[in-house]
RNA sequence: GGCCCGUUGGUCAAGCGGUCAAGACAUCGGCCUCUCACGCCGAAGACACGGGUUCGAUUCCCGUACGGGUCACCA
């Protein structure tokens, strides 16, 4: 078989070499061990939680180590693009603070080593798969999806394994004049690669995450190219991350099986193939069971659901964190302000199995990172938030962003910061009752406190309220108050026996918190009302005694 | 079905032949306290099963079960 021949049949207008290709791609100036990883994802539409957490894995690994972190767009299924995906892939990117160095831009690319889409590399990819026919490694196949549905079914009917090998290879020695007929009438045909494996072998490898591992050697003449000449993931794959530089591959674990077609692609090349770093799957319970987070049937974790249900950023990312490195959560305990690009990311701390994605523990953790912000910060983070998702509410915090801040402060700071605010979304019913527009009370007082006594507190109350006070004199008034109507201000004779008591002093307290914030609990009301102003605070104050003598009437 | 990977409390997880089997989230109880939150203390709760190897297995080996992944001209 003339090779060469079959070469300029199947790929009449390529004419560059691999050679002047290569040349186009030399080794990066890097510093020994410096790591290049890259984030390709297919411009599907919208970005998943398990792309961000393999792209944390790759950003990590590249600036940690002075290397580079790319961006390559895998639009080689034209079915499945959607239109500004890439645009919503590199707002993820930027909204979760994961700076590429080089890689495919909107307008234009950043980088010596694109194009970083790949339906921009077609001419590459042909170029290589040329060579490969004029070698004898990969061949023209002409077979129809109908005819390799029925090979399948027959296959399955046998007990064999499935696929395109073997005896079913069937035009991969096809005589060329037979080929040269076909194409010449313009057939379409896929070019598959000819390969030299056999099952009975193993092929032994070591992934950084899950170990050593061994397989059967691929002997599938997988498709290279598609009928439209674009090539499918597998080639794609080793052509880009050869010529790229990538040093280290960071994928999920769902590409374990096909291993062994890249390695061998590679060493048929005559290329060395990357690092790889299968990673878990992030999981998701249904119906009692995990299963793989699949962005078909789980629209909710993409992210710009978190977005919009507000975890901010860095939540998101700690969390993904802890999923990503065990020792994660004690380096954030004893390094509680360090930027999370302190934390020495390690390959040897992931985990090899599949986490169920905790809605609580991003709660938590998302406490916890706000907890550490300051005022301004938080004030900020939020604005934003609402800006976007909730403009009327924005329209309040932007009003006076002194006031907010102020109000952002309450128990802020200190040793033991309070962790009212998980979520953005969650941040305006915790602070409503600082805006009098969201300050709509449904006064809801306590029965054992009789409607005489909330009013008579209520009332009286406003003579005494001094904003001068400091703390110590705010809560003593409340206390001669309480003890003046009847209730204790002595909390350990009341928890010895309450029923010698008509109540005591934190029922005052609560009449008047009731009042002032329309419910039973809340931070500092003495800050709170500081906060109001004495004119507002005694505002409500009536406001309330009014309606309870509605009530009562 | 073939081939891979995995299995420690409800969840995430330390562990890497000898531990009273860490810790975090969630749950429950208590303390602190004018409420809430924070914080502190405590409780309950786990090595899937069966065989080996070994003086000794959560840890090593082999099966079984269960879970997951993959077997496209999708990535």
């Amino acid at each position: 078989m003339d090779y060469h021949a079959l070469a300029d049949l199947c790929f009449p207008q390529i004419t560059a070499s691999p050679q002047e290709i290569e040349k186009k791609y030399p080794p990066r100036p890097l510093p020994e061990g410096a790591k290049v990883t890259r984030i390709a994802p297919s411009p599907t539409g919208f970005m998943h939680l398990g792309n961000l957490f393999g792209a944390i894995a790759d950003e990590r690994l590249a600036h940690q180590s002075g290397g580079v972190f790319y961006l390559r767009i895998e639009d080689t299924d034209q079915k499945r693009a959607v239109p500004g995906a890439v645009e919503t892939i590199l707002r993820v990117f930027s909204d979760y603070g994961l700076p590429f160095d080089e890689g495919a831009g909107i307008e234009e690319e950043k980088g010596d080593y694109g194009p970083y889409r790949q339906r921009r590399r077609a001419e590459i990819y042909q170029t290589f798969a040329k060579w490969l026919v004029e070698q004898g490694k990969a061949y023209p196949c002409f077979c129809t999806e109908e005819e390799l549905a029925q090979l399948r079914q027959q296959q399955e009917a046998n007990k064999e394994n499935f696929g395109y090998y073997g005896k079913y290879a069937v035009h991969r020695d096809m005589p060329f004049e037979a080929v040269k007929e076909k194409i010449t009438k313009g057939e379409p045909f896929v070019l598959r690669f000819r390969s030299p494996g056999d099952p009975q072998n193993r092929v032994k490898f070591t992934d950084l995450v899950k170990g050593n591992m061994e397989f059967p050697e691929n002997d599938q003449d997988v498709v290279l190219l598609k009928s439209d000449g674009i090539p499918t993931y597998h080639f794609a794959h080793v052509v880009d991350d050869h010529l790229m530089g990538t040093t280290h591959v960071v994928r999920g674990e769902e590409w374990l099986a096909t291993l062994p077609i890249h390695l061998q692609l590679f060493q048929a090349m005559g290329w060395k193939p990357p690092k790889y770093i299968h990673t878990a799957q992030l999981m998701k319970l249904d119906g009692g069971n995990k299963r793989k987070l699949s962005k078909r049937k789980d629209p909710e974790l993409a992210l710009d659901y978190y977005k919009e249900q507000g975890y901010c950023v860095e939540a998101v990312k700690e969390y993904l964190m802890t999923l990503l490195n065990s020792n994660f959560e004690d380096w954030r305990k004893a390094n509680p302000q360090s930027p999370l690009e302190d934390f020495p990311f390690n390959t040897k701390k992931m985990g090899v199995s599949g986490a169920l994605f905790d809605i609580d523990k991003l709660c938590d953790v998302s406490k916890n990172v706000i907890s550490r912000m300051d005022a301004q910060q938080v004030y900020e983070l939020l604005a934003q938030w609402a800006k976007e998702f909730d403009p009327p509410f924005y329209d309040l915090l932007a009003r006076d962003p002194d006031y907010t801040k102020r109000i952002l402060s309450i128990g802020r700071g200190g040793k033991k910061p309070r962790k009212d605010i998980a979520l953005w979304s969650g941040a305006k019913e915790y602070l409503n009752f600082f805006f009098d527009e969201l300050f709509t009370p449904e006064y809801d007082w306590p029965e054992k406190i009789q409607p005489d006594d909330i009013e008579k507190i209520l009332s009286r109350y406003q003579d005494l309220y001094d904003p001068a006070d400091n703390a110590e004199q705010w809560f003593d008034k409340v206390k001669n108050l309480s003890e003046a109507l009847g209730y204790t201000a002595d909390m350990k004779a009341y928890k010895k026996d309450p029923s010698a008591f008509k109540g005591n002093v934190s029922d005052v307290s609560t009449v008047l918190r009731i009042a002032i914030t329309g419910r039973c609990n809340s931070p500092d009301l003495r800050e709170i009302m500081e906060l109001l102003g004495k004119e507002r605070s005694i505002c409500r104050l009536n406001q309330a005694l009014e309606a309870i003598k509605g009530g009562i009437s």
